[in-house]
RNA sequence: GGCCCCAUCGUCUAGAGGCCUAGGACGCGGCCCUCUCAAGGCCGAAACGGGGAUUCGAAUUCCCCUGGGGCCA
């Protein structure tokens, strides 16, 4: 039988790397059976459920690369695939659950159950359900109606059964027993399915295999199994994932900072690197290796080899491993590298709009002779702002070092001199002038290169000079070296402080 | 409160009784390379939560405790 399986989130905001996470690892043990993938929209909560927020979340999946067979958009042969129109079913399936006496309706009012809980707790015994609409005769319920009391239904779970076995995919066998589940409510007063049992209406319609979803939902796994057995479906599979967790170890949330995938997204993070992350958390393939493509995550995945416990949300190795696939787009696809860098420098006002070819290919040149120190693409800003500036700031520490000594103007109008004549203006002539004016003046090279690094780029990380120089260009490099020769004289002049 | 799950370096993890002097990766520190930074190469610090039990032998099996997480309320 083909397995098929579902990602059903909620439309309530934009996809978060938790459920990014569990949409990946459930679409690549789908595609590792070679099975089919249902996206499913449960937005039941009408009134934190957006449109909008649906078709993010459709976006971000497929820029992360994973594809759905059916769902919301492209429909499919066992939808509707959003809850809020598959209400009829929710109501009939209820009424069949009636129908068999396995679920009944109960009258309890709120505070009623609030007052048996306290009870419990000041008796200190734990709370279980009073079972006191368990029995009603039919008179009794039409006295109840009558006094415009609204009902719930509740599931009937005969505590005279055996445990409950779950066999899950990662998690090994769980038991559990009958009488700690207690009838537990599948409708509300308002006619409303609760999530466990549209669950299960969905899944078993959606002819779901295997059922993947976080740890969280284990507990709720055996009053689905019982639901199954009252309707006398089969049982599907399943299979708990981990949660994923922030710094403090408790369970990623927006307190931690960046959990939308489009944040990473507009940051620069590459789906591959992302989706690449993603696979190492919670699980690693027999020879450790840790960067492979998405085919080959496909071929070696097993469920059985995913890991129980939590795993914390690293951002530093994430970072890492985007600076991996940047490498990587620099070799095969560079211009889409030139793309991310302008657009962190849009992001930085160092750009205007879109600049037409010029510009394009200005940035192009950039990233070729900077490129491999990128790890994120606004990393341009740190190493290589002043290609889009002339109004560099001066690095405060540098300028006193490098530009305390007396002779440090003169030395650089020499080279200032030097690159003027310089024709062509490119690496070579550049490299030669600049080592025959250290010769000249009985200097180490590097004892003229850092203070001309400086110069340049009020900076002193960044690519390499004799390149950085060619692509400033000639203009721009001689009227920053007569702006920072005047600024090396004041320096000199104020003893360096 | 009841029930359930989890537990190896700071982090992701390898480890399914002797191969463990506990391995790899990120991060961190040092050295090399070098015009700087990054990259790269080499080196280093860094973990089996605690206690019992089983066994000739336990990170690995069992029990208890502790800690973390979750579900129901």
């Amino acid at each position: 039988m083909a397995v098929r399986t579902r990602y059903a989130p909620s439309p309530t905001g934009y996809l978060h790397v938790g459920g990014a996470w569990m949409a990946f690892f459930t679409w690549l043990f789908t595609r590792h059976e070679g099975g089919q993938f249902v996206l499913r929209i449960e937005d039941t909560d009408r009134s934190r459920s957006t449109e909008a927020f649906e078709a993010a979340i459709l976006e971000d999946l497929r820029w992360l690369g994973i594809g759905w067979d059916e769902g919301p958009d492209i429909g499919g042969p066992v939808g509707p695939y959003r809850q809020t129109e598959r209400t009829e079913l929710y109501r009939q399936h209820a009424e069949i659950l009636t129908a068999r006496s396995a679920a009944y309706p109960c009258y309890c009012l709120p505070e009623e159950l609030e007052a048996d809980r306290q009870r419990a707790a000041a008796e200190h015994r734990p709370y279980r359900y009073s079972g006191r609409c368990r029995d009603l005769t039919p008179a009794r319920r039409a006295e109840m109606e009558a006094a415009g009391r609204r009902a719930t239904l509740r599931f009937r779970v005969r505590s005279s059964r055996g445990p409950i076995m779950v066999d899950d995919l990662v998690l090994g066998r769980v038991e559990f027993a009958a009488e700690d589940l207690d009838d537990f409510i599948i409708q509300r007063s308002d006619g409303t399915p609760l999530y466990n049992f549209a669950n299960v209406v969905d899944d078993h319609g959606m002819r779901i295999t295997h059922i993947t979803r976080g740890a969280e939902h284990l507990s709720n796994t055996p009053r689905q199994f019982l639901m199954y057995e009252a309707f006398g479906w089969d049982q599907p599979r399943v299979a708990h994932f981990p949660s994923l967790l922030g710094v403090d170890r408790k369970k990623l949330s927006k307190r931690h900072g960046d959990t939308a995938v489009r944040e990473y997204k507009a940051q620069g993070y590459l789906p591959e690197a992302l989706v690449n992350f993603f696979a190492l958390m919670g699980w690693y393939p027999e020879d450790g290796r840790e960067i492979f493509s998405v085919d080959e995550m496909i071929a070696r995945f097993r469920i059985a080899d995913v890991g129980k416990s939590g795993a914390v949300f690293d951002v530093q190795k994430l970072t890492w491993m985007n600076g991996v696939y940047l490498q990587e787009a620099l070799r095969r696809t560079p211009e889409r590298v030139v793309d991310l860098v302008a657009g962190a420098l849009r992001d930085a006002g160092l750009l205007d709009g879109d600049g037409g070819p010029a510009q394009r290919a200005y940035v192009a040149r950039v990233v070729a002779i900077m490129g491999e120190r990128l790890r994120l693409p606004k990393d341009v800003l740190t190493y290589g702002d002043f290609f889009f500036r002339d109004d560099i700031p001066y690095d405060p520490a540098a300028v006193r070092k490098q530009f305390r000594g007396r002779e440090t103007p003169a030395m650089l109008e020499r080279l200032r001199e030097a690159l003027a004549r310089v024709e062509p203006f490119d690496v070579a002539g550049i490299e030669k002038a600049v080592r025959d004016t250290a010769a000249a003046l009985g200097l180490e090279s590097k004892d003229v290169i850092h203070p001309l690094r400086l110069a340049l780029t009020g900076k002193t990380v960044g690519p390499g000079l004799f390149e950085l120089i060619e692509v400033l260009g000639k203009g721009r490099v001689l009227a920053r070296l007569t702006r920072a020769a005047r600024l090396a004289e004041e320096t000199a002049a104020s003893g360096g402080a």
